[in-house]
DNA sequence: TGCAAAATAGCACGGGCGTTCTATTTTGAA
DNA sequence: TTCAAAATAGAACGCCCGTGCTATTTTGCA
């Protein structure tokens, strides 16, 4: 219990406590929980994506994950922190296929270029699968609480880092100094919710080239 | 219009039978029934703008108005028409307060400017209250059935009359030949799915100002 | 190998949900 | 004023939910 809380409190923060077990590759020493937990978060996630962290239930989670009610519900003790541990996980993956792949482009355009790419691989993967940065939003609008926080925190991150990119393309005179990265990163995340919204509700097609050229008028626009 | 036949089509004719009531505007003969179930769907609509069409309860719903479940109930016969519904109802609105508005404007850049404004207008507003063709779209991604299917139907609505402007303001030479209306909608699209994501759950504030500059950037690089 | 601790299962609870069925009240034309 | 029809209420149903409690099994160091 007192874990938990503590875990709330550091947020996203998931050291664990020094008497707990490490895990590393193979090695012994795994607590099996550990490894029992991360498959039920990957199933949550799996399932959040498509019916949204509100329509996430424990039982249909224990359904999946072949277990109980209440051997699901033991690892992570309310629902809330079930909802917390999806979210970190997907920032996890978001930051592991968009992000940080595109560190390895030089900084400036090519790399804020290459953020735009993996994102753009990234939702239209989630075409099919849905996405939790968008249906989240919906769900925690107006509802506060430790779940709203984690979401908007991990998407803040994101906007930073985003905006970061484009301050850096300006540093690099690939933009013009004129420009301001607040308004590059809106406009860029409209082109992305439009496709998300046009290409997985309306199921209109078309809208991913429509995105990507979107992007690249901004671009143009902006040049130095 | 089209719009009104589309609907009567789709099944959610409330045509009374012929030995039932008229209604009017303030006339005799008016079944009190009318009456109490247009005063349930705009409170059912004030609930589902905050909470979403899913979160939208019966329960609560007859608390709201001070009627019984089942008095509530009786009006729709099942949550779905219900919905369905609220759904009109949020069309009917959304069309007497930003699509015939701008009819008084002349067609081409003047009428497009006033459909833009008069949807950041509404938009503002729903940073507040919610906007369910953003949060019904999220909670109907993948959820088949007729609540999608007039939900989808509404959005498609207003999506072709805004791209008919677009091409009304090429026809009359104020945007080039050059443009692609399906690309400008999309991009206007994208900027209030931002402003209202930005604004709303992140609580950015400047997104208002943004979303116009946006527009008025969309509208130059297109100019003839 | 033994044995505490961790992990999991089983069960029950209270509550809200949509819906149905059956009264009861209210309406409004004759 | 009467009276069928319309509108509303009330109670109950089965269902699924999150959660707490108490076994029971499994784990992994001593």
């Amino acid at each position: 219990m007192h874990t938990m809380t503590v875990r709330h409190i550091t947020s996203l923060s998931q050291v664990p406590l020094a008497s707990q077990a490490s895990d590393d590759g193979s090695g012994r020493t795994l607590m099996k929980g550990r490894q029992t937990k991360a498959a039920i978060v990957n199933a949550a996630l799996g399932l959040a994506s498509q019916i949204g962290l509100e329509g996430l239930s424990i039982g249909a989670l224990a359904e999946v994950t072949g277990m109980s009610k209440s051997g699901v519900f033991a690892h992570f003790g309310s629902r809330e922190e079930l909802q917390i541990s999806v979210i970190r996980e997907y920032h996890d993956q978001f930051e592991s296929e968009v992000f940080y792949p595109a560190l390895s482009c030089a900084r400036g355009l090519p790399r804020l270029q290459s953020l735009f790419d993996n994102w753009m691989q990234r939702t239209t993967t989630e075409i099919d699968s849905g996405c939790i940065y968008i249906s989240g939003a919906v769900e925690f609008d107006d509802r506060p609480g430790s779940v709203r926080d984690a979401l908007a925190s991990s998407v803040n991150t994101w906007q930073n880092a985003l905006q970061r990119s484009v301050a850096q393309a300006q540093e690099e005179k690939h933009l013009t100094a004129k420009a301001d990265p607040l308004q590059v990163a809106f406009e860029i995340h409209g082109l992305i919710l439009a496709l998300h919204y046009e290409a997985r509700f309306l199921r209109n097609p078309g809208a991913a080239d429509r995105a990507r050229k979107g992007f690249s008028e901004i671009v143009a626009r902006n040049q130095a």
